[in-house]
DNA sequence: CTTAGTTTGTCTACACAATAAACAAAGTTT
DNA sequence: AAACTTTGTTTATTGTGTAGACAAACTAAG
């Protein structure tokens, strides 16, 4: 059992890392400005940067403005040094994208799906990625890797005990998928994901702690503190849609009664809208809410129970921003007023200071663009020499 | 804005506090036993010791016992190189510890306290710690800190924004104290404190994913997450004694209603056994509790809901261990089957693997010794040269 | 008791990364 | 045209960790 040690070779690597994300942040910024930027010498700048251009991972993009001196040389990272592919396996569709290194999307699938079997999802899944790989444009590194989200319970390995929404129980996707292609593949839950993808492309940029609220038929929540995703001791963090909100309250799938999700959720939304139109969907009601005045009351009171269970969260982590995104998120107009009220009326104003409440901006791309995200991340921190 | 940057003094330094760490979790340990475990070079192990001993951090304790060659050289952390100083100021006392390097209590002051005045505690407390810096042991480092535990919300730079039941309001006591005594200082939630104080000493040793329920008049909790203290964006997370466990419930003291502190508090105990006696203090109402069916059964409902709020946090954290500490845990014997009881109705299986439910070890000296812990953790990771 | 082998801890030569300072290159300002 | 400024490279130096040789101190087998 070894520790994680250090000598010159990792100090390097930290500061060659430290240099790259420097240009990647500040792009175009020349060798001098790194240096005062980061702290590092100049000689050392100049090294790491050579080996990083060699590498292909960044470019000298010619001359930039004098400030009274030589002309500095710009660098630029190249964000075509490798692709990235990203997955979303929702309930009735999935989406597969292309990204460049800085999560630009390249190409795009997204397949609507009805009542498939296991075998089919799985076999559509395969079908799915093949299709992106050969639609990945040529480049030094290829495919630097695979995500997937999930709607459901993942473990580290990558495992997904529990989509009830998908009906999978102890499915190996990791390694179901790991058979057929052999690059780095990253299994993670779907609200994990899209807390990633928002503070890495949406959102959440600039932002270190916090909380994505994925509001769909279920809730689940993504938590990111320092910016870094924490997933607990087992990865089942952020089943926060089950906690109890009214003890003895609603009747919840999850057996238990009163969970946040029994009201604030899709499920909840379309079970009280049953009565005033059975079987609609959420993009119904929300144009059925322009001229029905139940309908909106419906919307407006899931917004309020949203923020209640929003505010208990925001006690817990005191996270300096909110992210409301997936399915309900669609309903920004209609929920986000009441939302914003109950969250103002259940949380001390401590908790309320410099705290931002934002809805995605990344809309279906959060979680594909998240997993998508976490393979460029693994790549550009171990992929380097 | 300069970023940490990596070197050579970093790289011996970070070196030197894996030495030390694994002299403090192995001692008593040769320097080959070090190489071996830290992965470190047996030379490198050699020089950065002999460093260690020159600043009496460790020392030579003779030989140990041979395995067949040459008979080793023991390492012993010298726990009494310095003592820290650990306040806990609590409703109605104060209590200081002294303690050596590795938490052992060496002198304590304990006193109570009733209606004092704002001045009065001040005074109070800058006299205690007068008292225990009078009796801390002579030593080659000396004090190295003072660690201060109050039950309020505390924020980043020492100041105390609210402690309901101190009937404090904005103090800056890491200012006051300062002033007082020129050491480091640290001024600390009590649960935050309380929570560091059992992992490192207490029922949490060796656990890295911990939320600590500091259930006292209030409830307040103590999140540790891998191996650290979580402290939110301006350091006031763990509010969760006031989230929301009924929507339009009990009314709470924070203004809001249905707060989890509402019904499984101290406070929620008292309030209830009013009607059995009034102006009962805890301490009482466990006694009582022997032979009163009514009384046993309040404590019964006080510990079901406690476990529908740990529950509520098992979901969101998926945490390794839950620690109940303070006040309440006097009652272990009444409240721990209902709890447990509870969180296994409320809890998924996938969240129960793995989990365990603990009650605190430390009992009255959870907060004194955690913040005694932080001024411990302190010195020791940049006080090295 | 002798001898061979083992373990511990130190010493020496070396490799490698960051740094400071000198320097060359390429600009601006007066 | 001369002096100054800024950028980026080169060179010598410093300070780490490392491998391997080594001496010291022990065990075990004959």
């Amino acid at each position: 059992m070894t520790i994680t040690t250090w000598n010159q070779q990792i100090v390097k690597k930290k500061n060659k890392e430290i240099v790259l994300r420097t240009i990647i942040t500040n792009a175009p910024i020349s060798r001098a400005d790194i240096a005062q930027h980061s702290g590092l010498n100049k000689a050392t700048v100049s090294s790491l940067v050579n080996e990083l251009i060699e590498e292909e991972f960044i470019y000298e993009s010619g001359p930039g403005e004098s400030s009274g001196g030589r002309r500095p040389v710009m660098l630029l990272f190249n964000k075509k040094a490798g692709y990235s592919i990203g997955l979303d396996i929702g309930v009735n569709y999935i989406l597969g994208i292309v990204t460049d290194l800085e999560g630009n999307v390249v190409y795009e699938k997204h397949k609507s799906i009805h009542n498939l079997s296991f075998d089919e999802i799985i076999h559509l899944t395969i079908e799915t990625i093949k299709n992106l790989i050969e639609h990945t444009p040529q480049s030094r590194y290829g495919v630097i890797g695979i995500g997937i989200g999930v709607p459901g319970i993942v473990d580290k390995s990558g495992k997904v005990l529990l989509a009830p929404n998908l009906k999978w129980k102890n499915v190996d996707l990791l390694d179901i998928i790991y058979r057929e292609f052999d690059y780095p593949i990253i299994v993670e839950n779907e609200a994990n994901a899209g807390a990633y993808g928002e503070i890495r492309f949406g959102a959440g940029v600039n932002f270190h702690n916090v909380i994505y609220i994925s509001a769909g038929i279920g809730i689940g929540v993504g938590i990111i503190l320092k910016g870094e995703l924490y997933k607990g001791m087992n990865g089942y963090s952020g089943e926060s849609g089950h906690m109890t909100i009214v003890v003895d309250g609603e009747k919840c799938r999850c057996g238990n009664s009163g969970c946040w999700e029994a009201y604030a959720s899709e499920h909840a939304l379309l079970h009280q809208a049953k009565h005033i139109l059975p079987d609609a969907t959420l993009e119904e009601l929300i144009k059925m809410a322009e001229e029905n005045k139940n309908v909106k009351d419906i919307f407006q009171q899931i917004g309020s129970y949203l923020g209640i269970g929003i505010s208990n969260l925001i006690k817990t982590f005191n996270p300096q921003q909110i992210i409301i995104g997936n399915r309900l998120a669609k309903a920004k107009h209609l929920i986000e007023q009441p939302t914003i009220k109950s969250i103002n009326e259940h949380t001390l104003d401590f908790h309320q200071k410099d705290l931002q409440i934002n809805f995605s901006k990344l809309s279906i791309y959060s979680a594909a663009l998240g997993v998508s995200a976490f393979a460029i991340e693994n790549f550009l921190s171990i992929g380097k020499g």
